[in-house]
DNA sequence: ATGTCACCTGGTAGGTGA
């Protein structure tokens, strides 16, 4: 089984780009961010005709996340209950018996900022609510752009990025509290390249330099772990004319 | 080099968010 998570940066730019690499990777899940679209402008015919089932939960503007699925999905919850939130930020269903969390955790903007506070209480709220959906889901998948780079092997560098959105230690320390309820980084789990990123600014140069981050997470539950076969980052979207700035992330699992 | 991209409002550019 193979799913994927993909910061598509706008859908309607990217659609092209999508149904390219789904028949090219045939994923059994595919999870989206910042798809960018009112739910009345979400291209269903056309991932429909493409072959996968879709759910999808958007906005104007900002935002919006997406499950596709081979097989129909069940269950499916829009954002993260317990926690209001005005943003269209979390969609999570059940596919082929595996409970498939996609979240597109707030940017935060920079420390000290009323928008990073509200990425500490969304990572409040996120884990509060997963405690449950953990207990009753054992086998799950919390994947998606989480806006932070777990730790320093994972900053191109780790002195100039230090104590910088992404990567301070409240962000981290959240990071770890979620791991803590019994998930693991699936991309961990293997031998990678150093210098593996999974986004690089717009700016800089930053993917001919190769200068990103890995912010982009496939976090796997305990239960599982010993299915995982493999993780990687698929750097090909981002040499095409018109890239996202993120990279899809794959996962295998047995 | 705060050097790009996407989308909005309200234009034929400026603001916001990432």
């Amino acid at each position: 089984m193979k799913l994927a998570t993909w910061n598509v940066n706008s859908l309607a730019v990217r659609l092209p780009q999508l149904l390219e690499w789904l028949a090219a990777h045939q994923p059994d899940v595919m999870v989206l961010q910042e798809t960018k679209l009112t739910d009345d402008k979400f291209p269903q015919a056309e991932i429909e005709a493409a072959g996968w089932h879709a759910q999808w939960f958007g906005q104007k503007t900002y935002n919006g996340v997406a499950l596709l699925s081979k097989s129909q999905a069940g269950d499916v919850v829009r954002n993260i209950p317990g926690f209001s939130d005005e943003l269209a930020r979390v969609i999570t269903a059940t596919v082929d018996g595996i409970r498939i969390v996609n979240a597109y955790v707030p940017n935060g903007q920079a420390p000290g900022t009323d928008k990073f506070e509200y990425k500490l209480q969304w990572l409040r709220g996120l884990r509060d609510w997963l405690v449950d959906e953990l207990a009753a889901h054992p086998k799950l998948v919390l994947l998606g752009d989480f806006n932070i780079a777990p730790d320093d092997r994972d900053v191109c560098d780790p002195v100039a990025w230090a104590g910088q959105i992404h990567c301070t230690d409240e962000e981290r320390d959240q990071l770890r509290k979620l791991i803590a309820l019994g998930l693991v980084d699936a991309f961990r789990l293997f031998e990678q390249p150093p210098k593996s990123w999974s986004w690089w600014d717009y700016r800089n140069l930053a993917f001919r330099r190769n200068q990103g981050l890995r912010i982009d997470l496939i976090l796997v539950s305990e239960a599982l772990k010993a299915s995982v076969q493999a993780c990687t980052i698929d750097k090909a979207p981002r040499k095409n004319e018109r890239p996202s700035d993120h990279a899809p992330v794959l996962l295998t699992l047995a």
